[in-house]
DNA sequence: AGACCCCTGCTG
DNA sequence: CAGCAGGGGTCT
């Protein structure tokens, strides 16, 4: 499940081996993971340009295109949702087992996108869209996106959960008010852009804040542990480059290596690493969550 | 704000 | 072999 940390990961992994490359050709092998345009164009319109960069926000991965030097007013936009890879390979290497689409590059490799879920999308936008509708949220952009058949979520996009912006006073005026679950408001991404399910819980956990609570009882000091314990551990995920539970690799084919720190997602019926109490489970707005009955009230 | 859907491998 | 998981979109 690529979360900030993941994306983070293969965009710093990926980016050395692609810039300034030219995509030589586009190869769509699955029909549904090209979000926009249709397939054909998709390919056709892609092939042949240069990679000037990789950015990321939340967990979209944007491919800064090029033509001749100048930018081509295109970006690729990716999203690999639950299962999707994107990873860097030569030609002679094996494919995987759920390819779905390949980029071919002008010194013989090729980029890899596979899919066991068939969740990902990948879309090709024009940039200034992509840019307006980046640091604007209004209604006309996300319509125009909607007509556009771009990544709508792209377009609503909250801040950043590493940037300065991200602060206790910001968090606290989305709280305030609000009887939803503080996890389900952490993985609404309008809110704060790129937390799913595995760094929520390992958030709260930190935070010592119990899942369920409703958004608007946190108090001023666990507000401010929140932001703390979502930007440091997202930090510590990225320097491990991502958790890896089965499907996650970096761009080049690589496990992460955060796996081994997370206390509380994926150990139900384990010890808390902080009191030995049992990691339980329960459940919020439509989605499971994991947590110390002990350390979190 | 919650139900349901997409999709497929894995679990009970 | 039904049911679950899960990011995020759509529909109610």
């Amino acid at each position: 499940m690529p979360e900030l940390p993941e994306v983070e990961t293969i965009r710093r992994t990926l980016e050395p081996l692609v810039r300034d490359q030219k995509i030589t050709a586009v190869e769509v092998l699955d029909r549904t993971c090209v979000g926009f345009p249709d397939p054909e164009s998709f390919q056709d319109r892609l092939a042949g340009h240069y990679v000037a960069g990789l950015e990321r926000r939340g967990k979209y991965l944007i491919w800064e295109l090029a033509q001749n030097r100048q930018p081509s007013g295109l970006v690729l936009v990716v999203h690999l949702r639950m299962t999707g890879r994107l990873v860097y390979k030569r030609a002679d290497e094996p494919p995987d087992r759920y390819r779905r689409l390949v980029l071919r590059l002008e010194n013989g490799d090729l980029v890899e996108y596979a899919d066991l879920r068939r969740f990902g999308r990948l879309w090709l936008l024009s940039s200034d869209q992509q840019s307006a509708a980046a640091v604007t949220k209004t209604a006309s952009s996300a319509t125009e996106a909607a007509a556009n058949g771009g990544p709508k979520g792209l377009w609503g996009l909250g801040p950043e959960p590493l940037a300065e912006e991200f602060s206790a006073s910001y968090l606290r005026a989305v709280c305030t008010g609000r009887r939803a679950a503080i996890k389900s408001l952490l993985l609404a991404q309008e809110h704060v852009a790129g937390v799913g399910s595995i760094y929520a819980d390992e958030a709260l956990f930190r935070a010592g804040v119990h899942p369920a609570r409703p958004a608007g009882t946190l108090d001023e000091r666990e507000i401010g542990r929140l932001v703390d314990s979502l930007k440091s551990v997202l930090a510590e995920a990225i320097q491990h480059r991502g958790t890896t539970f089965s499907d996650y690799r970096d761009g080049r084919g690589r496990r992460g290596e955060f796996y081994d720190r997370l206390a509380v997602y994926g150990r139900e019926g384990k010890p808390c690493p902080r009191c030995g109490s049992i990691i339980s489970r329960g459940r919020a707005g439509g989605r499971s969550y994991r947590f110390c009955p002990q350390c979190q009230k």
